[in-house]
DNA sequence: AATGGGACATAAACTAGTTTAGGAAGGGAG
DNA sequence: CTCCCTTCCTAAACTAGTTTATGTCCCATT
């Protein structure tokens, strides 16, 4: 007794019309007369009739719908405001095109399988390494891609801020209020692997704005290398990695490359009855919080939605067939004041 | 020379197999031999080709994917975290399931439109208003579907707090505190209309929280009722509710309806040189925000991610043809005691 | 030699729409 | 009366896969 789902054939019997007569009565009335246009409509309302999309679609060979690749776990990835953003900025510009969007997390833990089964018209990752197995995924599903935080991946049209500028202003700022014992909280996976570490593998942001340190500590002529402490991009991250900060000698300043880092090391660092910026200045990056814990937070402003509204709009444009002139796009940044750094000079 | 997608077929003959052969080589390689399926998938390496997933959906009757149809536009919708709270426990059991995430925003402005052309398995709405196109658009596809914050709504199966019961919590601690003067920063939409204003529209959560406000006040043997100011759900109409209420009668406390409207209250406010809660106590409600301008924040927490999460789990064994024995899942919220709301009494 | 069974392969139908190419009818012009 | 042009409509092919029902071949039993 299972009810068989009522399809454009069951109308086009029930009215006495073809299938092409009610698919136009749908689509295209102004191709069929006025009279016959009545009568299948009101025969579908009858039966509760309404055309499937999927069907539609598939006939149409598109999907109405953008993907968005989230790096990790789909639960972790949107803890993460910053994601948030981009998200949103992707969404806003969809919903300006009658698309939805569809968030992918890995499959089977695998970013691949996740590819290889997304039924979208193209894709956005974000922070996604390039290994083998995602490149030849792309490759044979042949679709439309946008890649945010990808710099200095070859071949690949992207998204982001210029991280090395960023990251070398965030430590100028530290280095002329006199901070020299410095921590940096960084990020996990490909995004420490240094460039000849796999050619298949992007370097990421954290290895671009590991450089923008390096570079602004050249300029002021120091020679102690900064340390860093990789965790991810969590509250729970950024209390790790203070943890183990804590553990060896004592920074004066510690920055982060992620606003909510930097609030789980600020939280935890005021629980243990250190303060901010008193006793040690921290700073973050993305420009998400404006306050956290009633202080200003200084950061990096990357302008997450702007990202993703311009990562989308890219992604239209290659999905009517232009490809864009330029293959990276560079958002401005700013550096935000805020009173998690202090001038200790 | 638009170059043809590869198919199954191509496969078939350049292989010499059949298209069942090839079919079988991707999902069932044990149901033909082991030279078949490595000759067929080398030819396929070659011709990098990979079965399309639309065209495998549709042929098996499945989407593979959980929509989320956002209450409001995309953009107004992710910057409460409260929702992302929600999509977040959605998206972790869709992960685990192996499913993607469909953000559906209305499409042309409609609600109803959205769910027409919805390539989804099943849909979670949120806050949504049950206008009598919105049901005919689900009676005619026939979807699965789930509701967050739609109590009182006969028919369809919810997942939400006791929302009387919770916003009587919120009213009854601000009373016991000595408050009299109590503004309440409401919702808008359909979640304000009465019961009676129609019957084909959820009364939604608002209407039942000012239940619990009155009863709450009904308690206490006060009769000079609250007086509600419906705005967004946006930090931006916490503080256009608060504007208003400031050029009314100052209240000594001002319960909101959402953590985000109590943020962008607080931060007016103190803009304004009102202290919270020196001259004015601010209640949340979510529970999302445990820190606003270094206070911690008074709130109800009703845990966004287990929502989520009960309505993912609801809506998956609607698809695997189980309807759950109860038609509304109550989720328990807790009160968050916070330094906002001080005692006057 | 006939029978049975397992392994392997496939033709054809099926998913639910869209679209192309063309036919039939009717009306107006030459 | 013929020709042509609309208007209205439809058969059949097309989207790219899956699946059912069947068939063939080969080998081991009776």
């Amino acid at each position: 007794m299972k009810s068989k789902r009522i399809t454009i054939a069951d109308i086009a019997q029930k009215s006495g019309y073809s299938k092409t007569a009610v698919s136009f009565a749908f689509n295209c009335p102004e191709r069929i007369s006025r009279d016959a246009v009545e009568k299948i409509l009101k025969i579908a309302q009858e039966l509760d009739y309404f055309p499937d999309p999927m069907a539609r679609n598939f006939s149409l060979g598109r999907h109405l719908s953008l993907g968005f690749l989230v790096p990790q776990s789909f639960d972790i990835s949107m803890k993460n405001p910053h994601v948030v953003d981009v998200l949103r900025g992707i969404g806003s510009v969809c919903e300006s095109y009658g698309y939805t969007i569809t968030c992918i997390p890995p499959l089977r833990s695998s970013i691949a399988e996740a590819i290889k089964n997304a039924t979208v018209d193209g894709i956005i990752g974000m922070g996604l390494e390039f290994g083998s197995e995602v490149q030849e995924a792309f490759k044979r599903r042949k679709l439309p891609f946008v890649c945010i935080d990808a710099i200095d991946e070859e071949n690949v049209i992207s998204v982001s801020i210029d991280n090395k500028e960023a990251a070398k202003r965030q430590m100028t700022e530290a280095l002329k209020r006199g901070h020299r014992k410095i921590a940096v909280i960084s990020l996990p996976g490909a995004a420490y692997l240094s460039d000849n570490d796999s050619p298949t593998v992007a370097p990421g942001v954290a290895s671009a704005r590991n450089r923008g340190y390096q570079e602004a500590e050249e300029e002021f002529g120091i020679n102690t290398p900064f340390k860093t402490y990789p965790v991810l991009a969590t509250k729970e991250g950024g209390e790790e990695a203070v943890k183990r900060i804590l553990s060896d000698e004592r920074p004066t300043c510690i920055i982060t490359m992620s606003d909510i880092q930097a609030l789980g090391a600020i939280e935890y660092l005021e629980r243990q009855g250190i303060r901010v910026p008193e006793d040690v200045s921290v700073m973050g990056f993305d420009g998400i919080y404006h306050n956290v814990m009633g202080k200003n937070l200084c950061s990096i402003d990357q302008r997450g939605h702007e990202k993703g509204e311009k990562a989308a709009e890219m992604l239209f444009e290659i999905i009517k067939g232009n490809e864009p002139e330029n293959k990276i796009s560079l958002i401005p940044f700013t550096f935000e004041e805020g009173e998690t750094l202090k001038d200790i000079s």
